[in-house]
DNA sequence: CCGATCAATGCTCGAAGGGAGCATAAGATG
DNA sequence: CATCTTATGCTCCCTTCGAGCATTGATCGG
């Protein structure tokens, strides 16, 4: 498993070093997957990343001697590039890029964090904007139902597969990993395989930062910088896993939410639709939230008791999460 | 919760750099923590992790421009020091250290990594060898109930819990900290806590690297270089998380294992004893394993069945694992 | 050869968790 | 008032999983 993630990283970065130099590695960057949830009046919430440069860029910035420790390095280039506070944060990975600054010959090692915020104002040099996190993952939504993968998808993987049945690639592993991972074939949609979705996209050409492409171009959806968008798949993948456990789901809410708010902030983390009703039973019986005692009016419908997040579960208990459900409903 | 996190390694690693130095920090140092398990004669089976230097300290080494990746430098300088070849190998986590090579004037970043591997032929020039996990985690082994913290930790807490009183620190929080990570007033026991635990007693200053002792000194237990052993627990937890969801326990054992072999390689891991029949109806009802045929014959009773890992399942399933179970067995 | 002991294996019971859906309540709207 | 929309309560039922009971095969001391 271990040693597969290494072959494909190994493949999809050039190792292309000057061997047997014994000099030291040097030079730290700092990479910042900023996230926030646009609430979305009356309708479905929309996942946001913050992106530099046109959406094609993460924020980043080398790790300095000033800074105190990694974190605090991060909090300060991102502040200074976006003007945006850091909330949570998380490190997500760490990479080593053969030498992509071309002054310096060495390689440069970027470690990649996930941070959580709700969308504010914006400033800075490099154009700092929310884009939506579908705008370069577009299939991984699946909200209203997952028409993208069975429609486009599907069939160019299938193709991937056939060509691999003459070669190496032993067409069947391909159309087993490729089913496994979309949910081909009836199988389960995992959510939290954003990554390992995005990477054989890539291996079968299907993205534009593909060494090599499929002859009919790219699958929709932005692509970004070097890297960049993989590590924000790794944070996707990240989120997605961790919100089943971890009740880090407020830290991307308002400060007092109805049940609904919260659910569709999670669906639009999750990226699929869930059953109303055993949400909110596994809310309640986990006693994340108690009620504020107001009442939300705007709801379009009957009015919803407003909540907010119960600070104490965080030293009550060792795991609690938002555990997500599954359903179309 | 991160950002507490962030506060107590910051309290931990002194924020000692010099303030507003604008170079770019470098030195990139790769960490390994090699883990086996000892099968055990008729007995309960060990971990182990590959220390050097008499037990203090885990096999490191710069990252070098020859290495092609960080995972490549990392295998390259085990496999240097300790002439033993590396299997799984998953990353950790990325820290920074407050320039401590005296000679080169800034942080030094370090790539923690978790292996698995079998236990084989060791060979070096800084006397590497096999210790046993618990011999620098006395209380994470509770196979055989847990006394120790019963006895000789839980009063130390108390007493720390105490010495919150009047302070700052909230005595009640300390205590409620306390009992969820270690268990007290009958909450449940999270294996995969040993981190958190292993934070909270420096802390408490229970352990000998803390940064000033509690009087009655540290807790027993063997001490590592700087943040070797925090490192350690840091690859305990996870260890302890991933066997729950996914099949690596099988990079531990022998090609062919009975199913209680592999119970004891778990146990050992989780350091907990588990309810056996329930274990082997999870196992097999995940079709993880395939019978080889053979038989063990020197079991100390019935004759048990040889079976062996069923690699298959890798590519056959996103999420599989060895969903350990509780009880006292 | 017999009985004791030690594991391996098979099976059952019962509580808890979680996926689905029915039914009712309470505002907004035309 | 009829209808639409969302909020909330509650029931059903199947699967998972913690706990035990019971039996089967070997080894070993008398």
């Amino acid at each position: 498993m271990a040693r597969g993630e290494e072959r494909r990283a190994d493949k999809r970065r050039g190792a292309n070093a000057p061997e047997g130099d014994a000099r030291q590695a040097g030079a730290a960057n700092l990479i910042a997957v900023l996230v926030a949830v646009t609430p979305g009046e009356q309708g479905p919430a929309e996942p946001m990343v913050l992106a530099i440069r046109g959406g094609t860029t993460l924020p980043s910035g080398p790790f300095q001697l000033r800074h105190r420790s990694l974190q605090a390095g991060l909090r300060g280039w991102v502040e200074s590039q976006t003007h945006h506070p850091l909330g949570y944060v998380e490190q997500l990975y760490t990479f080593a890029d053969a030498d992509r600054g071309a002054d310096r010959a060495g390689h440069v090692v970027s470690i990649s964090y996930l941070a959580l915020t709700r969308e504010g104002p914006l400033a800075g040099a490099d154009e700092p904007e929310w884009r939506g996190w579908y705008e370069y993952f577009p299939w991984e939504d699946r909200r209203g139902g997952g028409k993208l993968v069975a429609e486009a998808i599907a069939p160019r993987l299938a193709a991937w597969a056939e060509a691999g049945d003459g070669a190496e690639g032993d067409g069947a592993a391909r159309r087993r990993r490729a089913a496994l991972l979309f949910g081909l074939d009836g199988m389960p949609w995992h959510e939290e395989l954003a990554l390992q979705r995005y990477e054989l996209l890539w291996e079968a050409g299907l993205v534009a930062e593909s060494r090599q492409h499929a002859a009919a171009g790219p699958m929709p959806g932005l692509a970004m910088v070097g890297d960049h968008r993989r590590i924000l798949a790794t944070a996707i993948s990240r989120l997605r896993a961790k919100i089943k456990y971890r009740p880090v789901v407020f830290e991307l809410l308002a400060p007092a939410f109805t049940l609904l708010d919260l659910q569709r902030c999670v669906e639009a983390i999750a990226g699929r639709a869930m059953h109303k009703q055993n949400f909110r039973r596994l809310i309640e019986q986990q006693d994340l939230v108690e009620e504020t005692g107001a009442m939300a009016r705007e709801t379009g419908g009957r009015p919803a008791k407003l909540f907010r997040f119960r600070r104490a579960v965080l030293e009550e208990r060792a795991v609690a999460g938002t555990k997500v459900g599954v359903t179309r409903g």
